[in-house]
DNA sequence: ATAATGTTTTTAATCGTTTAACCACAAAGG
DNA sequence: CCTTTGTGGTTAAACGATTAAAAACATTAT
């Protein structure tokens, strides 16, 4: 590799000549630049980053923490990030927490997640990233992040999160959505199947719904509402549940497509015809979505762009450190298919 | 941030013992040594590692340049990756290429290819890493990355390559397990749902199932293959065509779990009980396998292990560069469901 | 006492940049 | 002719570590 002194050399240059030639930190006659970008091109120079950022004290590279990749809306988000800070020169480092087997064990040591958590953020801290962005899929361990940051953070997804600084989607406001959608089709009787009764997203979904419900003057008996366990199997209890009660829904919303692909299951094996006796609906917008007979009318989760808006703050709050927290919350889109 | 210096000052020592200390390379007396670590506790120094990469001339930071991680598999690849290196404690600098949403468009400028993968390497060289994982999705790519590597280079995935130093998975061999399976469970009568014609992974696939064929003495009749192009659809009207042969299957090898959807969806339309008339089998182990009806039974692509193989070879490479070119074909396995 | 030997610690150069401060020179103003 | 003002470039000190080589000191041998 080729260094600036040779450069300055061949072109018969100070280091500090060809410093300002490529950073145009000085005006510099025509013939020197020429003299120098010649001399560059000729030993094919490019600037040691490492000596630079030393120098510097900036880095140009931020950080990327994820609980996991293999989580489902994680790659997108990662994708948005990295294409965001891409366009604008950053680096990304990468860094998996593997909290995936682990996540849905309530009864793991709480030990381990901030211990990995913080092991993650210390190894960032010391490759001097300029900034972190935090790909949560639950908000059960944005706690863990104590430590006072001298580094900018900011979360992304989280699945709607407290946090100050923090880019997501709206629960609540896509599940309104969707209420709407259905409602708007001509549905009045409409029965949820929710996910973990005490979880976040639960709550927050089943929150816009009433909301929509209300505003639309229409009632959600409380036996329209069933809680499972985000899984498949459950959709399909449930679903039994609410086509044993007196008067029967003529729409179902579940609160993912696993549980939406359940109750799909159980409708047909009882004869009922989907959209036409019931309609169904999910969230998520899982790949299995658009596999199911017929394809699940869904709510895609905007990942790309969580990503995106969340490494565009990081930037701005890279050259402007005591920017006020800023909260994003961007908006679900419904993807129409067959089943309403 | 405290530096050496401040920890030297503090125990009264040169930096030289400070970081001889730290790194062990040189004997000191006990009682030195107990005092610069009381130091460095004091100030809670750690080690700025741009300006020891800069001194020592190695980042013990790899590179890991992905396709597009919204790929399927890649994930799981990146997940294996990402940990090896951690354990070893690599840093990972990402950098995603955003290939996926022009990966199937034949008619695509080549120039873009090339140029964005050549820009990524150089990013990633301009980082100063030790190596660089290439994750790729096809191994249409591949020539793409032609100028002589300084820095050393491995690739995962690539669905089976010819590169030198590849870590992958056996198309062929995978596709002979499959059908041994079948076999062992008394099928003769095995049709085949091949991807697009002449790409090399359905090449591959009908070779070890034509092989694995044989040696039961089976025959594979040329009416028995029908090419598909991957896709839902095709899953569809290639299982009607071979319900329509005079003599049809007992069971279905679909090379992908789309297509093995489709297939599942005509013969169910057609009455037709799986798997006691038919067996159907597929290939990837995507997400919809398991939500099928039934479950589907396929062959599980070995991501995570492909991606720690390759990780552990490329820390071998960069510790002896000259080791010779070694390429691994990592098993898949059977996921049994109830298709079969 | 002096030299030889071994142990522990320091000196100072180095990695490849950036950048404030300085210098040389020319043109302009008094 | 002497000062000012500008232009175009250089000097040299950082940034924060590592590491040969030298030095300081203690120990043992002659």
């Amino acid at each position: 590799m080729a260094t600036m002194r040779e450069v300055a050399e061949l072109a018969g240059v100070s280091t500090a000549t060809v410093s300002h030639v490529i950073n145009g930190s000085k005006k510099l006659s025509p013939e020197t630049t020429e003299r120098v970008l010649q001399a560059i091109a000729q030993v094919n120079y490019t600037p040691n980053t490492l000596a630079k950022s030393l120098r510097i004290g900036q880095t140009h590279t931020i950080g990327i923490l994820v609980e996991d990749i293999r989580g489902l809306p994680v790659a997108g988000i990662v994708s948005g990030i990295s294409e965001t800070l891409a366009r604008s020169g950053y680096k990304t480092i990468f860094h998996d927490l593997h909290l995936l087997e682990k996540l849905y064990n309530q009864y793991e040591q709480i030990g381990t997640y901030r211990e990995r958590i913080n092991a993650g953020v210390a190894l960032l801290k010391s490759s001097n990233v300029d900034g972190i962005i935090y790909v949560a899929m639950h908000d059960r361990h944005l706690d863990y992040l104590l430590d006072p940051m001298d580094t900018p953070l900011v979360y992304a997804y989280s699945h709607g999160c407290d946090q100050d600084t923090c880019f997501t989607y709206s629960n609540r406001d896509s599940a309104a959505d969707m209420t709407r959608y259905l409602i708007a089709r001509g549905h009045t009787r409409i029965a949820v199947i929710a996910g973990h009764p005490h979880s976040y997203p639960t709550g927050q979904r089943l929150l816009g719904i009433q909301t929509a419900m209300q505003q639309a003057g229409l009632a959600l008996p409380a036996d329209y509402i069933r809680y499972g366990d985000w899984e498949y199997a459950t959709g399909k209890t449930c679903t039994d549940a609410l086509l044993s009660l007196a008067v029967t829904p003529t729409a179902i919303f579940a609160m993912n497509d696993l549980m939406a692909a359940g109750s799909l299951a159980t409708l047909q094996a009882r004869g009922i015809r989907i959209p036409e006796d019931m309609a169904v609906v999910g969230f998520d917008n899982r790949e299995i979505a658009s596999y199911l007979q017929p394809p699940l009318t869904t709510i895609a989760l905007p990942t790309t762009e969580i990503g995106t808006q969340a490494a565009l703050h990081l930037m701005e709050r890279i050259n402007n450190p005591d920017l006020p927290p800023k909260k994003e919350i961007i908006h679900c889109s419904i993807i129409e298919r067959a089943s309403v």
